[in-house]
RNA sequence: GCUCGAGUGGCGGAAUUGGUAGACGCGCUGGAUUCAAAAUCCAGUUCUUUCGGGAGUGUGGGUUCGAUUCCCACCUCGAGUACCA
C-alpha cells in the first residue's frame, strides 16, 4: 500500500480501537484525571447532519491531546432516549416507543462509529432504560424525602423535620415551603392524623404535589415548562400553549435561587450562557408592603383583608396612587363590590380565555377593570382604589402592584387609560409624556419624611419606617419558578409514587426501577387522565412489594400508582455521575470511589438552547444531591463551551409559472343543433392551466424565451386534453394569450447540485412525480445552474448534508478536519462541501512526505514509505517547534481552525524542504493525531511502532530552535509601511537608526525633510515620523 | 424594548500583549504534465491606477509615532428574552 488509501486505513483503525478498547477510562490510575463530555444526543429518527459532530469533534480532539498530555481521560457517550418524538411517533404508527428508540440509536452508532471518536463505549448510558432510571426515580425519592433549611442553607432529610415538629413544632422552622402554613406545636403535631403530618410534610418536601397554573399543550396532550415554550408555542411541534390549573409534581428549584446565581462566579461559562442563567433567574431587590383593604359594606364577604405587594422602588410609596391585581388573584372574587361583580367576573373569564400567545402579541392593548374596593395607603390613609387588570403576572411576586403612574410606565399608560390620578413625587421631573423611571438621579418631593432624599437614602429609610410598623420589609425576590415535573407522557420514567388517602407515598428503594408498564395505546384516556392510565397492571400492593393488577386496588393493601411520568431533563440532569462508575452499576448510581475520583466534567461542549434548561436544572440536582452528601461536587460542568450551528446553503431552482388564455375558434361556419357557430366568437376560452417550466439562473431574466417555452407547454397540455377528450368534427382553430406569470424559488435536495452549481437535471426529474415531464430551460452551455442561499441545517430545506456519505468520499479524518477549519467552534458557519478538496489535499500530501516521491516498480508501481534516520534541517526543525507551539495554543484555547492552518503550512514547507527524516516526522504524526487519527495511527504503525499513538507523548516544544539573529523591519514612514530591511536582531537603537538612515530608500520617501522622530522598537518595527 | 455577540477580499476565515492587514483553504485566471480526463505541480489573485503611486478592516469622530485591535457616538446583522412591579 503506498497510495493514501483512507478507506482502507480508516476501517483498519475503528475496527482496531474498538477490539482493544483502546479509549476505556480506568477508575483506578495514577494519571491526573480529566473528564470532556458532549451535551447528551436525543436520538431522533433524522439521523446525524454534519452538524451534529461538530461539537464531538471538537471535545474528541480534546480528549485525544488530553491523553497525549498524559492524562486519564473519561470521554464517554449515550442517549438521552425518553424523549416527545419517539412518542409521537408511536401514537401516529402504534409502534412501540422504545423499539424506535433502538432503531434510532443504532442508527446513530454507525454513524458516530465512521467518524472515529475515542469515545469509552462500555460505560454506555440509555435514561430509558430500568437499569438508569432506576437511578432517577431513587434521586426523585431523595428530593421527596428532602426539604430546605434556610438558616443552614442546605437540603436536609424530611426525618429531621419530623424530629423538629415532634419536639417544638414548626414554629422555629426556617424553611422553604409552601405559603401560608398554620403553626403547630410539638403536642398538636404529635397529635395529627398520619394523613394530615403526609399533609403538612408535603408543603415542605422539595418535590412536592401542587395545584398550579401550567402551560397545557392540548395537541401534545401534556404540560410544558416554561422553557420548552418559544414564542409562546411548543418547542416541539409550534403547538399553542393554554393556562390551566392543576395537579402537578414541582420541584423547589426556588431553594436554589440564590446559590444558582452565586455559583455562576466559580464556573468557567460563556458570558451570554452565563448572562441567560442570570436573566432567568432574575434576582430583584426591593421590599414587600401589606395595604390593607378598606371595609366595603357592600362586599360579598365582611373581614378584613389586606394586600400583599412586591415592589422594588419602595421609595415610590407616596406616589401610589391605586392598587392593581393579577386577575387570577384570589382576593379579587373576595373584595369586589356587588355592582361591579359582573364587570369583573367577565373581565377574569374573558383574561383566562386568552392563551399566552394572544395575551403576548397584544401588550398595546391595555385592558383592567375596577373592583370598587379600596386600600388604604399606609402612611397617608388615603383610599386607593383596586383595580384589576392582566399586565399584572399572576406568577411574580405576589400578583400584586402598588401602582406608582409617575414611576413605572405601565402603571402611567394604566392610570392614562383609565384617567387615574399620576401624582408626581420626583423632583424637577417632567411625566407629562411618560413616566419618570430613572434610579440614579432622582429626587424624591412630596414624600413626607422621603423628601429631597435620593433612592438609596429614600430606600433605606422608607424600608426601616415599614419594618418599624410592622407592615413591610426589604425582600429579595426571584423571578425563577418552581419548575413542574409532571408530563401526561407515556415515553417518560414512571414516578415512583402511589396513593393512600389522597396523599402520594414512595414505593421502597429497594423495589426499584418502577418499570414503564404496556400500554395498547399511547393516547390519554377518555376520562382525559394520562396514558399510563390504560395500562391494565399498575397498581402498588404495599404487602407483596409488586406491580399489581388495577382490578385489585382496594385502598387498603393495594394502591393506585401514579399516572403522570418524569419531564425529559430528569434523566439528563444527573447522567454525567453514571458515566464516572463502570462496575457497580447495580449497587449505586455511582460509588464513592468514583466519584471521588472524577468529581466534577472538566470541559462540557454543547449548544446554547439549552441554557435554562438542562444546564439550570442538572445545576440544581447537583448542588441539592451535594446538599444530602451524595456527591462531593457542587457544580456540574467546570468548563463549558458552546459550538456554533453549522448553516447548509440551501439549493433554489428557478420555477416560472405562466398563465395563459387559451381560445378556441372555429374555422368553418357550420350548425350544430341549429345553433349557427360564427367564426369570430369563439366557441371556448379558458385559462390555461399552470405552465411549469424550470429555468436556470442566468436565464430568470430572458422573458420572452420563458414566455415562448411556457406557451407551448401550455398548448401542448391543452391539446393533450382535447385529445383525451371527444374531438370536435369541424376544423378549429387555437389563439393563446399572454396572462401573467411569476418566477419563484424552490428548495432542490442538495445533493442534486454539484459543486459548481449545477443540477443534475435526471435526478431532480426522478425526485418527485409531478417533475417527471418537466420542461428545462438550460444555460448556453447546456447546464442548469441553481441559486443558492444559506440556511439552517433541515430535513424540510434539504439541505442536509450527511456525516456518511463525507466519510466515503473523503474520509473521516478529512471530515474532522474540515469541520474544524471552517471556522471558530463557537461561531455559527454554514457548510460548503466544495471546500472540503482543501484538506482532503492537505492529508494526501501529509501522506506523500513519509512516501518516496516517484513510483517504485517493486512495491508495485506505487510510493514506497521512506522515513530517514537522518538529521533533519535546521529549516524542518524550526518548522516542528513552530507547529508545536502553535498546536498546543489553539488546541488550550479551543481554537482548531488556527490549528489546522498550521499544519497545511507545516507540512507545506517541509514539502519544500523535502524533508523526510524521523526526528520531524514521528513528532509530527502525534501533533496531528488528534484531528486525523486513522492516517496518524497508520503512519505511526509504519515508522515501526506497536503501541497505539493514542497516548504517545506530545512533542516539547524547544524554544532554541526558533532562534533567529536576524529580523526583516517593516520601515515605515508616518506609520505606512514602506519596505522591509533586514537587521541583526544583536544591534542597539542607535545602530538600527543609522542604518535605516542610512539607506537610499530612506531618503527617497523623505523627499528632503528631516524627520522629527525616529521610533524604534528592536525585533518588531521601525517608524520614521515627519 | 432590554441583554449579549458580531461586522475584514468573490467565499470560509487569519492577524494571541496596539507594531508588515488579508495567513491557510475554497473559487477564479494563466501555465506545465496528459491522446484526453482525473490527479498532480508552478505562477497570479483586496480595490484602484496615468504603473510613480493612491485607498482600504460597517459609518463618523477621538487617543497614539503607529489602531482590525483601545475610547465615544451611530448603522446593520445575529442570538437570547419578553408586561418581572
Amino acid at each position: 500500500m503506498g497510495k493514501y488509501h483512507f478507506n482502507e486505513i480508516e476501517a483498519k483503525w475503528q475496527k482496531h480501537w474498538a477490539e482493544n478498547q483502546t479509549f476505556k477510562a480506568e477508575n483506578d490510575s495514577n494519571k491526573p484525571k480529566y473528564y470532556v463530555l458532549d451535551m447528551f444526543p436525543y436520538p431522533s429518527g433524522a439521523g446525524l447532519h454534519v452538524g451534529h459532530p461538530l461539537g464531538y469533534i471538537a471535545s474528541d480532539i480534546y480528549a485525544r491531546y488530553k491523553r497525549h498530555q498524559g492524562y486519564n481521560v473519561l470521554h464517554p457517550q449515550g442517549y438521552d432516549s425518553f424523549g416527545l418524538p419517539a412518542e409521537q411517533y408511536a401514537i401516529q404508527t402504534g409502534q412501540h416507543p422504545a423499539k424506535t428508540t433502538e432503531e434510532n440509536i443504532a442508527r446513530y452508532r454507525e454513524q458516530l462509529d465512521k467518524i472515529g471518536f475515542s469515545f469509552d463505549w462500555s460505560r454506555e448510558v440509555r435514561t430509558s432504560n430500568p437499569e438508569y432510571y432506576k437511578w432517577t426515580q431513587w434521586i426523585f425519592i431523595q428530593l421527596f424525602e428532602s426539604w430546605y433549611d434556610k438558616d443552614l442553607n442546605k437540603a436536609r432529610s424530611i426525618e429531621e423535620l419530623r424530629a423538629i415538629f415532634s419536639s417544638e413544632g414548626n414554629v422555629h422552622i426556617n424553611a422553604v415551603c409552601d405559603e401560608g402554613i398554620a403553626h403547630f406545636t410539638a403536642s398538636e403535631w404529635l397529635g395529627f392524623l398520619e394523613t394530615e403530618k403526609q399533609e403538612i410534610l408535603l408543603k415542605y418536601r422539595l418535590t412536592y404535589l401542587a395545584e398550579t397554573e401550567v402551560n397545557w399543550c392540548p395537541q401534545l396532550g401534556t404540560v410544558l415548562a416554561n422553557d420548552e415554550i418559544v414564542n409562546g408555542v411548543s418547542e416541539r411541534g409550534g403547538y399553542p400553549v393554554v393556562r390551566k390549573k392543576m395537579k402537578q409534581w414541582s420541584m423547589r428549584i426556588t431553594a436554589y435561587a440564590q446559590r444558582l446565581l452565586d455559583g455562576l462566579d466559580k464556573i468557567d461559562w460563556p458570558q451570554p450562557l452565563k448572562d441567560s442563567q442570570t436573566n432567568w433567574i432574575g434576582r430583584s431587590k426591593g421590599a414587600t408592603v401589606t395595604f390593607k383593604v378598606e371595609n366595603v359594606p357592600s362586599s360579598a364577604v365582611e373581614k378584613s383583608y389586606s394586600i400583599d405587594v412586591f415592589t422594588t422602588r419602595p421609595d415610590t410609596i407616596f406616589g401610589v396612587s391605586f392598587m392593581t391585581l393579577a386577575p387570577e388573584h384570589d382576593l379579587v372574587s373576595k373584595i369586589t363590590t356587588a355592582e361591579q361583580k359582573e364587570a369583573v367576573e367577565k373581565y377574569v373569564e374573558a383574561t383566562a380565555k386568552r392563551s399566552e400567545r394572544e395575551r403576548m402579541a397584544d401588550v398595546k392593548t391595555i385592558t383592567g377593570v375596577f373592583t370598587g374596593a379600596y386600600a388604604e395607603h399606609p402612611f397617608t390613609k388615603e383610599p386607593l382604589p383596586i383595580w384589576i387588570g392582566d399586565y399584572v403576572l399572576a406568577g411574580y411576586g405576589t400578583g400584586a402592584v402598588m401602582s406608582v403612574p409617575c414611576g413605572d410606565q405601565r402603571d402611567y399608560d394604566f392610570a392614562k387609560h383609565f384617567n387615574l390620578p399620576i401624582p408626581n413625587i420626583f423632583k424637577d421631573a417632567d411625566i407629562s409624556e411618560e413616566a419618570y423611571s430613572d434610579k440614579e438621579n432622582t429626587i424624591i418631593t412630596n414624600s413626607d419624611f422621603l423628601n429631597d432624599l435620593n433612592y438609596s437614602e429614600a430606600t433605606d429609610k422608607i424600608i426601616a419606617a415599614l419594618e418599624e410598623k410592622g407592615i413591610g420589609k426589604g425582600k429579595i425576590n426571584y423571578r425563577l419558578r418552581d419548575a413542574v415535573f409532571s408530563r401526561q407522557r407515556y415515553w417518560g420514567e414512571p414516578f415512583p409514587i402511589y396513593y393512600k388517602d389522597g396523599m402520594p407515598h414512595v414505593i421502597p428503594t429497594e423495589c426499584l426501577p418502577l418499570r414503564l408498564p404496556e400500554v395498547e395505546k399511547y393516547l390519554p384516556t377518555e376520562e382525559g387522565e394520562p396514558p399510563l392510565g390504560r395500562a391494565d397492571d399498575w397498581a402498588w400492593d404495599v404487602e407483596k412489594l409488586s406491580v399489581v393488577s388495577c382490578e385489585l386496588i382496594d385502598h387498603k393493601t393495594v394502591f393506585p400508582l401514579e399516572l403522570n411520568t418524569m419531564p425529559g431533563w430528569a434523566g439528563s440532569s444527573w447522567y454525567f455521575f453514571r458515566y464516572m462508575e463502570d462496575e457497580k452499576r447495580d449497587e449505586v448510581f455511582a460509588s464513592k470511589e468514583a466519584l471521588n475520583y472524577w468529581k466534577n466534567v472538566d470541559l462540557y461542549i454543547g449548544g446554547s438552547e439549552h441554557a435554562t434548561g438542562h444546564l439550570l436544572y442538572s445545576r440544581f440536582w447537583v448542588k441539592f444531591m451535594h446538599d444530602r452528601g451524595l456527591v462531593p461536587v457542587d457544580e456540574p460542568f467546570k468548563k463549558l463551551i458552546n459550538q456554533g450551528m453549522i448553516l447548509g446553503e440551501s439549493a433554489f431552482v428557478g420555477r416560472y409559472s405562466g398563465y395563459f388564455k387559451i381560445s378556441v375558434f372555429n374555422i368553418e361556419e357550420v350548425e350544430i343543433q341549429r345553433e349557427p357557430l360564427l367564426k369570430d366568437n369563439p366557441i371556448m376560452e379558458l385559462i390555461s392551466e399552470k405552465a411549469e417550466l424550470f429555468v436556470s439562473l442566468k436565464m430568470q431574466d430572458e422573458l420572452k424565451i420563458l414566455q415562448e417555452k411556457a406557451k407551448i407547454i401550455a398548448l401542448e397540455n391543452f391539446n393533450n386534453k382535447l385529445e383525451q377528450a371527444s374531438k370536435p368534427s369541424f376544423k378549429t382553430e387555437i389563439r393563446i394569450e399572454f396572462l401573467n406569470a411569476q418566477l419563484d424559488l424552490i428548495h432542490s435536495d442538495v445533493s442534486f447540485v454539484n459543486n459548481s452549481n449545477e443540477l443534475d437535471i435526471e435526478a431532480f426529474k426522478n425526485w418527485r412525480e409531478e417533475y417527471k415531464n418537466a420542461e428545462f430551460i438550460t444555460e448556453e452551455d447546456g447546464t442548469f445552474k441553481v441559486s443558492r442561499e444559506v440556511e439552517k441545517m433541515s430535513k424540510s430545506k434539504y439541505n442536509v448534508v450527511n456525516p456518511d456519505d463525507i466519510c466515503n468520499q473523503y474520509g473521516a479524518d478529512t471530515l474532522r478536519m474540515y469541520e474544524m477549519f471552517l471556522g471558530p467552534l463557537e461561531q455559527a458557519k454554514p457548510w460548503n462541501t466544495a471546500g472540503i478538496t482543501g484538506v482532503h489535499g492537505f492529508l494526501k500530501k501529509l501522506w506523500k512526505l513519509y512516501h518516496s516521491a516517484s513510483p517504485n516498480p517493486s512495491e508495485g508501481g506505487e510510493q514506497e514509505f521512506i522515513v530517514s534516520e537522518d538529521n533533519a534541517s535546521k529549516e524542518s526543525l524550526k518548522t516542528l517547534h513552530k507547529t508545536i507551539k502553535k498546536t498546543q495554543e489553539d488546541i488550550e484555547n479551543f481554537s482548531f481552525n488556527t490549528s489546522v492552518s498550521s499544519f497545511m503550512i507545516a507540512v507545506n514547507e517541509l514539502s519544500a524542504e523535502k524533508c523526510n527524516s524521523r526526528e520531524v516526522l514521528e513528532p509530527l504524526a502525534i501533533l496531528i493525531s488528534p484531528y486525523a487519527p486513522h492516517i496518524a495511527e497508520e503512519l505511526w504503525e509504519k515508522l515501526g511502532h506497536s503501541e497505539s499513538i493514542s497516548t504517545a507523548p506530545f512533542p516539547k516544544f524547544e524554544e532554541k530552535y526558533l532562534v533567529e539573529s536576524t529580523k526583516e523591519y517593516p520601515i515605515s514612514f508616518n506609520g505606512k509601511m514602506r519596505f522591509t530591511l533586514e537587521l541583526p536582531l544583536d544591534i542597539s537603537k542607535e545602530e538600527i537608526e543609522s542604518a535605516v538612515m542610512a539607506h537610499e530608500k530612506t531618503a527617497q520617501y523623505l523627499e528632503g525633510r528631516t524627520p522629527k522622530k525616529v521610533i524604534i522598537v528592536p525585533g518588531k518595527i521601525v517608524n520614521i515620523v515627519g
